[in-house]
RNA sequence: GGAGAGGUGGCCGAGUGGUCGAAGGCGCUCCCCUGCUAAGGGAGUAGACGGUUUGUCCCGUCUCGAGGGUUCGAAUCCCUUCUUCUCCGCCA
């Protein structure tokens, strides 16, 4: 969400950001109706500080007994009412008009984003570890896991249709084991504060965030007015929603293990084998809420922290800088982390890091208070996953496959997997 | 799901139609007094938007959970909605 005042008094640059984007210019719009809006709010603010004088001669002559007074200045300012209540809808359906507008604007990119269409635009920033040979032919993960008896997408498609899985035995304790890893990692060394957030919210919990009103159709909606949330970010962010922080208490880092739902709308066809993508899979997110000045600092923080689960787990990857058509609606800046696959024989996202930076503050209305200062100033907000627990499996099913069909359990992972080391078929 | 009670400024808490943007307290800022500390006295202390000016001045409008409505006038009355608490029922 943008600031009106700054538009108006940057609308070259408002429209440049656009562009990068690859959207139109509206600033010529946005003003058009900001100025209708200042004119209509002048005459009807005239016309209230007409009725507010009048209301109080009221008052005054009622308390003194002068009835024939009042009653003349009543009949005198009942002609303002009409006026005034017609003034009234107006500003409303102005102000509907700018909002709806104004919310459905994506974040405008930082200055070293580099622009471009897609993810073939995307920029190498470093490439971490080394990819691991075979001397087999590595299978996909979904091979592996099927083999072993211990993921079935067919059970899954009979309760719930295509884009589900239901893991067994050694599988769904590994997806467990990760977890666990990763959270221990974020919360213990990371700083970061475990949530347990509610995976079902409100749609203005997810206008907070931006996922609404423009991305209705990419959620899962209840019968009731509840959505299942996309991502955890939605709930770990609005934690800080309405809020007003004292300056000591940021940056406040959270994360949170949750399942995901998206509706993959648009995406058929893409991805249809295996556990690449899902509607509903799980992941460790994590959200910090910092000052303005300490947000870029804090991507490449966040970044780091999602960067050190895949170290550990020994899993090659390389991050990339998503250029401006491939980032998301709210984010300023951002960072894919992608995982090799050696079954697929490619890089797949795995996290993505991003800074949104006064962005969902303004349409959440968090703000933080300096002390000493008077008001207060919108905070930034960031969110990355740390990972996407569901492709991680991924990735250490096709690294740590061997010859005979078995899986090696990464080092890391031992003590969270009760005594198994190798996954293979019993 | 049924019955009832609330949501007021950074916090606590008065206020049931007329100079209420809101008493009082706490906290905070400044000043005075007191040779440290403690205590005391005085003043100040919301935000958004618009106008004006770009001088951190002034004026106006809106905001007492949110959104509508009644009225010349609403924190106060009516409707809708969100939310908190208590009791009952149901339930993992």
């Amino acid at each position: 969400m943008f600031d009106l005042k700054w538009i108006r008094e940057n609308s070259e640059a408002f429209d440049a950001g656009l562009a990068k984007r690859g959207a139109a210019p509206l600033s010529i719009d946005i003003l058009k109706i900001d100025e209708e809006r200042r004119d209509h709010l002048k005459a009807l603010q005239d016309a209230q500080a007409k009725r507010n004088t009048a209301s109080k001669e009221i008052g005054k002559a009622k308390a003194s007994g002068d009835e024939a007074a009042a009653a003349a200045a009543i009949a005198e300012v009942a002609k303002i009412k009409e006026f005034i209540q017609n003034g009234e809808e107006t500003e409303r359906e102005i102000d509907e008009r700018i909002n709806a507008l104004l919310s459905s604007i994506p974040n405008l990119p930082h200055d070293d984003v580099p622009i471009g269409n897609d993810e073939d635009d995307n920029e190498l920033v470093r490439t971490v570890g080394e990819q691991p040979s075979f001397d087999f032919e590595p299978k996909e993960h979904f091979d592996i896991g099927e083999a072993l008896g211990l993921m079935d997408f067919e059970t899954a498609a009979k309760m719930s249709g295509s884009r589900f899985v239901v893991l067994s035995g050694a599988l769904a304790r590994l997806e467990r084991a990760l977890a666990q890893f990763m959270l221990d990692l974020q919360t213990g060394e990371h700083g970061y504060t475990e949530v347990s957030p509610p995976t079902l919210v409100k749609a203005n919990a997810l206008y907070g965030t931006g996922q609404l009103p423009k991305f209705e159709e990419d959620l899962f909606k209840t019968t009731g007015d509840h959505y299942l949330i996309p991502t955890a970010e939605v709930p770990l962010t609005n934690i800080v929603a309405d809020c007003i922080i004292d300056e000591g208490y940021l940056p406040r880092r959270f994360t949170a293990f949750t399942p995901c739902f998206r509706s993959e709308a648009g995406s058929a066809g893409r991805d249809t084998r295996g556990m690449i993508r899902q509607h509903q899979f799980m992941k460790v997110e994590m959200v910090s809420v910092t000052k303005p000045e300490l947000s870029d600092a804090e991507l490449e923080r966040m970044t780091g922290c999602a960067e050190e689960v895949l170290k550990r787990l020994g899993l090659s990857y390389r991050v990339m800088k998503l250029c401006t058509g491939d980032m998301g609606f709210g984010a300023r800046r951002t960072y894919d982390l992608e995982v090799w696959l050696p079954g697929q024989n490619m890089y797949r996202e795995i996290s993505s890091c991003s800074v949104c930076g006064d962005f969902q503050a303004r349409r959440m209305n968090t703000r933080y208070r300096v002390e000493g200062e008077k008001g207060g100033h919108f905070v930034h907000t960031l969110n990355g996953s740390g990972l996407a627990v569901g492709r991680t499996m991924v990735a250490v099913l096709e690294n740590y496959q061997q010859a005979d069909g078995s899986v090696v359990v990464p080092e890391v992972l031992k003590p969270y997997m009760g005594g198994i080391e190798i996954i293979k078929v019993d």
